[in-house]
DNA sequence: ATCCTCGCTTGTAGT
DNA sequence: AAGCGAGGAT
């Protein structure tokens, strides 16, 4: 037996924790759910269970897995827990992404994959599907391979896979259609493609571990041995991959814990499945659940008008949170007249706290969407206020850095054909496409990569002379730079691949005003690298951390999207564009009816709980949009918000019903009756989203509203608009979905 | 092969 | 407004 000596935590520690969270460290009787709302202590309640797991369940580390959403929150845990528990490396921590890219790694043949297989991130996905989409001769406009993916990711959340299912009779849960023929295609070619290239995505990660599960009884009786605990966080966020995932891994009577918040769930348009948590306690027999509602974040103004809205929403599981601290101020509402204005007013208001000695990190601004944050950010830095904003473009996600990324792929597996394509002309070299096609021909009628494709082709003379040399030189300065890996730091040899590639070169001679800012970046990618000690470990990093610590520059205004906000609290939060439209986002509505709106509202609701102290909401009477200028209702969330806990600024006096918004407010819902008369039996519901043509005689045009076909010819149409009098040819305008 | 310009489209969230 | 692809010029 080994020594059970991996908890130094005092019982004490215990005493600290409510009787209901103390219930939610305890108990061990079976299934577990814990639903825990918005600062209820759910991280301190998770850490300490698991410390309490090892020390009164005689649990060893490795016999616990945790599964967290984000690597973030995963780092956050183990740091939590490091203080009280020797051994924690042991223990199997990390989203679900990193724990079955784990798994995967050991077991990759009995699924099909070679040793060393990629891990492809959105941008080679999206590159992959478009060659596809090419390759098969259909039009990239009316066949998105942004639609493509997206859906491929959607039925892959779903763990819908051309293996198991056939696509071409399955229907879509919820809209209960088929799936395009064209998608379809793209899919099972994608697949294929993915398994040539030996690669995987995001959702293969799971959907291969759920099929080697299923195929390899023994490797699954495995881990179903090894895991005695497992936890999940965030429960709510979790997909039917992942579910059936849980399912399997806990098969053998692990104690599940999951943690969630139905009322935090804000990511169905990715495919997380609210009905997971809401289903809990039919999925695992005789699961206890214990509420946690006793709030320690904010003041009961704050509460009281998170609570107010998010009554709204029906199909909850239902909680009641409160607060001992009484009073503090109430959520202030302003009107503003146009972004411009909230900018100033938000950023005067910051520069207040400011010199009022408030401390800045404890200060955010939470946007729908990321395009948002712009204005922000000029006015701060017109006023002089350091800030920081998260999201956004991340520093992996640069093009000079998947390019570094890229050579180092290379290097470090010649075969990483999607590597080799990305930069086997960057910097140019002449060798342009053609040349890559030839070589694409050889690499796919032989089955090979690219690489062993080139290295045939420099010893005939199918290539041009020129590409022949050029394509000879490049190979050996690979080898070259692989034997150099032997012996070189990854650091180093990150700058001697860089230099002699020419590629720090040329971004010198690049004469384009943010060339210096990505040699910046590229000299912070080696100043990375050096904490690695060897190439693979750095790479099998960045393909699932997707983030780069960030210095700390002392304190600073957090701007940021309210999705990436969740699981954080700041003192003041400001919340601007409420308005219809923005918030509850049109696309959202449009696509995804009342489950959107929903969701929405939970989005509401998880922006204002993240303040402690103070939340200023604003909305713009006007706002510039897509290069118009638009007038907005004010949201219709604020007036879901009580009265009793917010207070109104400039409050407009015209409030003018949805009825009349046809066209700035675009709430197109409000107004069925008057619709179905005039288009006929026409569901708006189902039609809503984007652009497509519906028996030929109607389409929905996002900016022009709906229209009658009169005339359809190949790819053009001419579409007369109602509401426009206006009449308009558009082409290749019919996007299937 | 590469550069350059024009015109068209798109514009929620992000492991 | 900005990014992308197509197509023409070099």
């Amino acid at each position: 037996m080994p020594i059970m000596n991996h908890v130094i935590m005092p019982d004490s520690s215990l005493d600290f924790l409510n009787p209901k969270q103390r219930e939610a460290v305890d108990y061990f009787g079976g299934p577990l759910l814990i639903l825990a709302g918005a600062g209820t202590g759910k991280t301190k309640v998770l850490t300490t269970r698991i410390a309490h797991i090892i020390q009164t369940q005689r649990a060893l580390p490795h016999e616990i897995l945790a599964v967290t959403f984000t690597n973030k929150a995963a780092n956050e845990m183990r740091e939590r827990i490091l203080p009280f528990v020797s051994g924690t490396n042991a223990m199997w921590m990390g989203t679900f992404h990193s724990i079955g890219l784990r798994i995967l790694r050991r077991h990759c043949e009995a699924v099909g994959l070679r040793s060393n297989f990629t891990v492809l991130d959105a941008d080679d996905q999206l590159r992959l599907v478009k060659q596809i989409i090419k390759a098969s001769g259909l039009d990239e406009k009316r066949h998105p391979p942004k639609v493509a993916l997206n859906s491929i990711n959607l039925l892959k959340d779903r763990a819908i896979s051309p293996l198991t299912t056939d696509l071409r009779s399955y229907r879509d849960p919820k809209t209960n259609r088929f799936i395009s023929a064209w998608i379809v295609d793209t899919y099972i070619a994608y697949q294929q493609r993915l398994q040539i290239l030996n690669g995987v995505d995001f959702g293969d990660l799971l959907l291969h571990c759920i099929t080697l599960f299923q195929q390899c009884g023994d490797i699954l009786e495995r881990y179903n041995q090894q895991f005695k605990f497992i936890l999940i966080d965030e429960y709510q966020d979790t997909n039917v991959a992942q579910y059936l995932w849980l399912r399997l891994m806990s098969q053998g009577g692990a104690q599940v814990c999951c943690v969630g918040d139905d009322d935090q769930s804000i990511y169905g348009w990715r495919g997380a499945e609210v009905d997971n948590i809401l289903r809990f306690e039919q999925d695992f027999q005789g699961a206890k659940v214990v509420r946690l509602e006793q709030n320690y974040r904010s003041t009961s103004h704050i509460l009281g008008a998170a609570s107010g809205l998010i009554s709204h929403n029906k199909g909850r599981l239902g909680k009641e949170l409160w607060t001992e601290v009484d009073g503090g101020e109430k959520v202030d509402i302003r009107c503003v007249y146009d972004s411009e204005e909230e900018a100033i007013t938000t950023v005067g208001a910051l520069e207040r706290l400011y010199k009022s000695g408030y401390p800045l990190n404890e200060t955010a601004i939470l946007v729908r969407a990321s395009h948002q944050t712009r204005e922000f950010e000029e006015r701060l830095i017109v006023c002089g206020l350091p800030y920081r904003v998260i999201g956004g473009m991340r520093f992996y996600e640069r093009q000079e850095i998947r390019d570094a990324l890229a050579y180092l792929r290379l290097v470090n597996q010649v075969n990483d054909s999607l590597a080799f394509e990305r930069i086997i002309n960057t910097p140019r070299r002449g060798i342009g496409e053609s040349s890559l096609n030839i070589m694409h021909n050889v690499a796919r009628s032989q089955g090979v990569s690219l690489f062993d494709a080139a290295n045939q082709l420099i010893e005939t003379d199918e290539l041009r002379t020129q590409a022949r040399t050029v394509l000879r030189g490049f190979l050996e300065d690979v080898r070259r730079w692989q034997r150099k890996a032997q012996e070189l730091p990854p650091a180093e040899l990150a700058q001697v691949v860089l230099d002699e590639s020419g590629y720090t070169a040329f971004w010198k001679n690049e004469t384009t005003p943010d060339a210096p800012a990505r040699l910046e970046n590229l000299k912070e990618l080696v100043v990375a690298l050096e904490e690695f000690s060897t190439l693979e470990g750095f790479l099998e990093h960045v393909s699932l951390v997707m983030e780069v610590t960030q210095k700390d520059l002392g304190p600073q205004i957090t701007i940021m999207t309210l999705h990436s906000a969740k699981g954080l609290e700041f003192g003041t939060v400001f919340l601007p564009g409420w308005e219809e439209g923005m918030f509850p986002n049109q696309r959202a509505l449009e696509e995804s009816g009342t489950d959107g709106l929903e969701e929405e509202r939970r989005l509401a609701y998880v922006g204002i709980t993240r303040a402690k102290e103070k939340a200023v909401i604003t909305y713009a009477t006007m706002r510039r949009m897509y290069n118009q200028i638009q007038h907005n209702l004010p949201s219709r969330f604020l007036s879901e918000l009580p009265e009793s806990h917010v207070i109104w600024h400039n409050r407009l006096q015209r409030h003018q019903p949805f009825q009349t918004m046809r066209r700035s407010g675009n709430s197109y819902k409000e107004k069925p009756n008057q619709s179905s008369q005039a288009f006929g039996d026409f569901d708006f519901n189902q039609e809503m989203s984007g652009m497509r043509h519906t028996g030929m005689k109607l389409v929905y045009h996002k900016k022009f509203g709906m229209g009658k076909v009169v005339r359809l010819e190949g790819d053009k149409a001419d579409v007369h608009f109602e509401e426009f009098g206006l009449k308009k040819v558009l082409n290749s305008f019919l996007t299937e979905v």
